[in-house]
RNA sequence: GGGCGUGUGCCCGAGUGGUUAAAGGGGACGGGCUGUAAACCCGUUGGCUCUGCCUACCUAGGUUCGAAUCCUAGCGCGCCCA
């Protein structure tokens, strides 16, 4: 495969399988993809990721470029070398953080101005400078900047985001410039199914521009803005008319989702990739995710449980430790505790996906979600 | 044996005559976490027939309209002297 290929190997209704090719090896989807803000996905360390059966790896644009910053990532030989882990990764841009963090946002006709959470000094990004600075970290997939609206929001305020969005792809595609980098475009637009497909149409209209012109393609599509406070069933109300409305030779990703039911419906509805800090953050947290559903591993009733977390799991920590074990360290405050259930609730979703997957080879995905949502975990939707 | 000090809710610890069922910690118990400023945040923590009542600040008496707070004795603990 050619790099950044996009191979379908199977749909099954909606729901597709895919294999994507990247400098750093292919990955195949459906997918879950763990957080790594700082370039660590915490507590695991990288031989433990791929052990997990982890594909991509996310790093964030923002904290990277502030701490240690985007120069000496590259000097380091980029993020890869820097923190150890050879395969896939992805970059989101930051934009979900200058928006949400930053009390001071100016928007001007050139980009964006925030004030640094680090050491609150003014920083100025246009969409080429972010660009600049993704491959600078030097991922395998960087995402376009865009403006990531609340819930709820005024309409208005969401056009504003979608028309801000759209322009910034624009020039994100036309300053990208890195051969074994690729970009994805995000779709914006809210709870609105006009305004997400108006979205739709824009990156897929400055696309044909670009190859036109002899520029450059999106590699796949970020489908943003979800899960941000609405209800499950106002996300599955436009979720898949959005995703469907997108490129069927690329991956869709939809961003920041990491609840299993979640993710099991839209990869019925036609998403191929997901990313979340819910394993890992409710794993240190003390929470397990497991097949009768998640479990405050805090709770007395654990206290004298010796038995492993998930009975179904074969995840390192439940093969080798109780509930008890895991309950203790918890309550001690011990770094192992965190460790140890953001191990087995990485395992939890990157082991749903290849059985998702796995149900999209053998054409047999409408069973698989039926069965999922028949089953005890499906409660904690 | 004598002197001085001290005794608060599961634990530590504030309070030193009235708005104190009693600050603040800890612990315990429970909840939350969705493109990670998160090994974090929030709630509950005497009982009950629960918009009120009862029982509570070592024990027993006392002073006072009113005491965890003052007095007396006892008991426990600590330090010093013998």
């Amino acid at each position: 495969m050619a790099l950044f290929d996009c191979i379908l190997n199977a749909q099954s209704g909606h729901a597709r399988a895919l294999t994507y090719a990247t400098a750093h090896g292919d990955f195949q989807t459906p997918m879950f993809m763990p957080v790594g803000t700082h370039a660590t996905v915490k507590g695991i360390t990288p031989d433990r990721l791929e052990e997990l059966g982890a594909q991509v790896v996310l790093a964030n644009t923002y904290h990277l470029a502030m701490r240690p910053g985007a120069e000496l990532v590259a000097e380091a030989g980029g993020v890869h070398e820097f923190m150890h882990y050879p395969g896939p990764m992805l970059t989101d841009s930051g934009g979900f953080q200058i928006f949400s963090l930053a009390d001071t946002v100016k928007l001007t006709d050139d980009g964006v101005e925030f004030k640094s959470i680090y050491d609150g000094a003014r920083v100025f990004w246009s969409p080429e400078e972010n660009m600049r600075i993704q491959e600078l970290i030097g991922a395998d997939i960087a995402m376009q900047l865009d403006q990531c609206p609340p819930y709820p929001a005024e309409r208005s305020f969401v056009e504003r985001a979608v028309d801000l969005s759209s322009a910034w792809a624009r020039r994100c595609l036309a300053a990208h410039t890195r051969e074994d980098q690729t970009l994805f475009g995000i779709v914006q637009g809210g709870m609105h199914l006009d305004l997400r497909l108006e979205s739709v149409r824009r990156l897929r209209q400055m696309e044909e521009e670009s190859l036109a012109a002899g520029g450059r393609r999106f590699g796949g599509f970020g489908i943003g803005g979800y899960s941000v406070g609405e209800s499950h069933e106002v996300m599955f109300e436009t979720l898949g008319q959005v995703a469907r409305a997108l490129p069927e030779d690329r991956p869709r990703y939809l961003m920041g989702v990491g609840n299993p039911t979640t993710l099991v419906r839209a990869v019925g509805e036609g998403v191929d990739m997901f990313d979340c800090v819910l394993p890992t953050r409710t794993a240190r947290m003390g929470t397990a995710f497991s097949s009768s559903g998640r479990m405050n591993m805090r709770n007395a009733k654990f206290a004298r449980d010796f038995t492993p977390l998930d009975h179904e799991c074969s995840c390192y920590t439940c093969t080798n430790f109780t509930r008890a074990y895991v309950r203790h360290l918890v309550k001690q405050d011990e770094m192992l505790g965190g460790i140890l259930l953001s191990i087995h609730n990485l395992h939890y979703l990157l082991d749903l996906m290849r059985r998702a997957r796995a149900a999209v080879l053998a054409g047999a995905y409408a069973d698989f979600l039926r069965s999922w949502m028949e089953s005890p975990a499906a409660k904690d939707y």
